[in-house]
RNA sequence: GCGUUCAUAGCUCAGUUGGAUAGAGCAACAGCCUUCUAAGCUGUGGGUCGCAGGUUCGAAUCCUGCUGGACGCACCA
């Protein structure tokens, strides 16, 4: 908060005490103060319709006369603070001293040593960020590139606010349809184990397509393919003998390590420590020992498929502290269920095993009829074992909206063991009840929309790097052609040139450079001047606009609505785009360098006769709502708060720059340097939250 | 059928948590590059905030009903 607004609480507060004698805090008394929607109203407004409830009467005009009364005979403690204090019907609004605030602002941004913004909180929070989350077998499409933007960009978020961070990918690693993967793998003799460890998810899902074909005709196959999954989560349980709560003493005990060995992050290995690989000669060796060769098998899949997705994830900058999955969990579903059971929370129904839930109607399902785990047992026993890890305040699923159902019933879980605890006994299950029972309450589903309409011309489902590779060419052409554009001109600047060379131009056009009058050497041939480097830094700049393209676009709207795709729009680098923000700080970057860069010991004063005082007034304003924006993005969960608050802060600096030149024209330039560099801090500090990438220049 | 959610300019979306005159960007049209990057800027046109009630001093925002769309509804994840 700026000291602006901060006088006008305290004022506020102690006017509301001094006259109707309530205490109010100072968050109330801030409430009280709103942003009028137009500079005309001022900069700060108190409506007397909210002052009614302090005791305050009459018609709202009166109470507003009444409270400008009150500020009137006082406007000596503010007057430093402000030019003006006016009625206007049923408001009082408050015109900040705008040199005082601009100059004050510039001068926050200056000393914050790029850190303008950021929070530090009494009470950090510990807080779980759970998304992308992809499935092995699936691949990586844009519904998943939505999960991951928005959890990136939100662990980014709370983490400059000031609160502890943990980013969890939790991979999709475990289910019956792993049965049929291998059921799958082992059935069809013409696997191509070349491709299938280039690019192993994409294997493992044509292989899903096709054994899921199969069964449609012979259904005999979904069974061979439950049994499959049957025996893999078995053999899981079986390897970890121990049960749930000697699980969670160990990590009390501090062993987080996986209890299904560390194939996740190592790779297989032998039994001589060699990575284990899967060939046409190896297969059968796998697919015919019983559980354990299935067991290993599933492993490589995995790993193979989590080391496809960090190629994936380092190209777009995107990174975990930790990877998760399923199966981890699964091993000990089957003790979830038995203390739910025993306690009455839980009961069977029809084979399986239900839990009845409050204001929801389908029960929650956590035990199938052949005894093996569901996705929400695995993610009751996940959420447990997370609390016991991290000692969580609140854990986040970035996931979309679709399985809102799933999350309540998640949640209601927890809800329901916690009112239920005494029914639970204490014996062998104290790590259990004390870890349970502190979920409720902390888990928070941030779901987003659908996709809509999304496919390749031949409307098939569109990979993320293809996408990203269609922007990137956009993009490229779009750079070839400025570039182009900038030769032109330039051709032109040497046509005016060459009047007075104009006996020579013949002669000229075959040289390679020119002197024009002021010395300069000027390039005939920039096509031939497009060297090995300069063709690097175009490619270099087109693949980080098309990134930054597609992950705006994910980003600039608000989560829950769902996405109508439309190529044009992401392949449009116009308006309200991630281009246009990177195109903004490209041009400051280029205008600083050009003023001779930054002097923090410059004068930070703005004058209000300037000709440009107004527009920096307003620039600076803008620069003093992100702290706002921050916290309310975070308090929603909402990256898009940040997209449209950085885009009108962009909108009014191009403006700026259109309508006043620095370069040669008399306005002190010095502060005019710290105002563009605050900008730049601020739209470099969003872009950094987004996930978009900053580019030097364009 | 039940549940969740959405409906704002031709299109894509904002709308400060119930407050002052509903705003942007695309697209259309008219302008602006001898001068700091035109991925930019300026201007024009474009609205029964899905419909109907209700609550309130005050509703795009809250409640009810209706219409229309999306998603979900026990052995998938």
């Amino acid at each position: 908060m700026d000291i602006f607004k901060e006088s006008l609480v305290s004022f506020i507060k102690t006017a509301i005490k001094e006259k109707k004698n309530i205490d109010i805090a100072n968050e109330e008394s801030e409430k009280l103060i709103k942003n009028p929607p137009d500079v005309s109203f001022g900069d700060y407004s108190l409506a007397a319709y909210y002052m009614a409830r302090y005791g305050f009467k009459g018609k709202p005009e009166e109470i507003a006369e009444e409270i400008f009364n009150i500020f009137m005979p006082n406007s000596a403690r503010i007057e430093d603070l402000f030019d003006k204090i006016e009625i206007k019907g049923a408001y009082v609004n408050f015109f900040v001293n705008k040199e005082r605030f601009a100059s004050g602002i510039i001068q926050d941004v200056a000393g914050s040593n790029g850190n303008y913004g950021r929070g530090a909180p009494e009470k950090p929070l510990r807080v779980i960020i759970d998304f992308s989350s992809p499935n092995i077998a699936k691949p990586f499409g844009v519904g998943h590139l939505r999960s991951t933007v928005i959890g990136m960009s939100l662990s980014n978020i709370y983490e400059f606010c000031g609160h502890d961070v943990i980013k969890i990918n939790y991979l999709g690693d475990f289910g019956t349809q792993f049965g049929k993967l291998i059921t799958a793998f082992c059935r069809y003799d013409d696997i191509d184990f070349d491709k299938f460890e280039v690019n192993p998810v994409k294997s493992l899902y044509d292989l899903y397509v096709r054994i899921h074909k199969e069964a449609e005709e012979n259904p005999s196959i979904d069974d061979v393919a439950r049994n499959n999954f049957k025996e893999l989560e078995e053999g899981l349980v079986r390897g970890n003998a121990g049960g749930l709560e000697d699980r969670l003493g160990s990590i009390d005990g501090g062993q987080t390590e996986s209890v299904i060995g560390t194939a996740l992050n190592k790779g297989v290995m032998d039994n001589k420590g060699r990575q284990l690989r899967i060939t046409k000669e190896s297969k059968s060796r796998f697919c015919d020992s019983g559980p354990d060769g299935k067991i290993t098998l599933w492993k490589i899949f995995r790993n193979l498929s989590k080391k496809e997705f960090e190629g994936i994830y380092e190209k777009i900058d995107i990174k975990f502290d930790y990877y998760e999955g399923e199966a981890e969990s699964a091993v000990f579903s089957n003790d979830i269920k038995e203390i739910l059971l025993k306690s009455g929370i839980a009961e069977e129904s029809e084979g399986a095993v239900i839990i009845p839930l409050k204001n929801i109607k389908t029960p929650a399902l956590i035990a199938k009829s052949d005894g093996t785990s569901l996705y929400l047992s695995r993610d009751i026993v996940t959420a447990i074992f997370r609390m016991a890890k991290y000692n969580f305040d609140k854990m986040i699923y970035v996931v979309g909206s679709e399985q809102s159902l799933h999350f309540n019933q998640l949640c209601g879980i927890f809800d329901i063991i916690k009112e239920n605890l005494n029914e639970i006994s204490e014996k062998d299950n104290t790590r259990f009840k004390r870890y349970a029972s502190l979920i409720s309450g902390r888990l928070v589903h941030v779901k987003f929309g659908r996709i809509i309409g999304m496919s390749t011309r031949k409307g098939n489902l569109v990979f993320l790097e293809d996408y990203i590779k269609e922007a990137s060419i956009k993009a490229e052409e779009k750079l070839k052609e400025r570039l182009k554009i900038l030769d032109d001109s330039m051709n032109e600047a040497i046509t005016d040139l060459g009047k007075k060379l104009a006996e020579d131009w013949d002669g000229a056009k075959g040289a390679e450079t020119l002197i024009n009058p002021a010395g300069d050497r000027v390039d005939l041939q920039p096509e031939k001047e497009l060297t090995e480097r300069k063709k690097e830094q175009i490619s270099y700049t087109s693949l980080k606009v098309g990134i930054g393209a597609v992950i705006f676009n994910d980003l600039k709207t608000r989560r829950t609505t769902d996405v109508n795709f439309k190529w044009d729009n992401v392949l449009s680098f116009e308006g309200q785009t991630g281009p246009y923000l990177q195109y903004t700080v490209s041009r400051i970057n280029s205008l600083v360098s050009k003023l001779g860069g930054l002097n923090y010991n410059a004068d930070f004063s703005f004058l209000k006769s300037d000709a440009d005082f107004n527009d920096i007034f307003l620039i600076t304003k803008q620069i003093s709502g992100f702290r706002d924006a921050l916290d309310s993005a975070m308090d929603q969960n909402e990256p898009s708060v940040l997209s449209s608050y950085a885009l009108e802060l962009a909108s009014l600096f191009n403006r700026y720059y259109q309508n006043y030149r620095l370069i040669g024209s008399g306005l002190d330039y010095k502060p005019r340097l710290l105002m563009l560099s605050a900008v730049r801090t601020v739209l470099t500090r969003i872009l950094n939250l987004l996930c978009v990438p900053v580019l030097e220049r364009m």
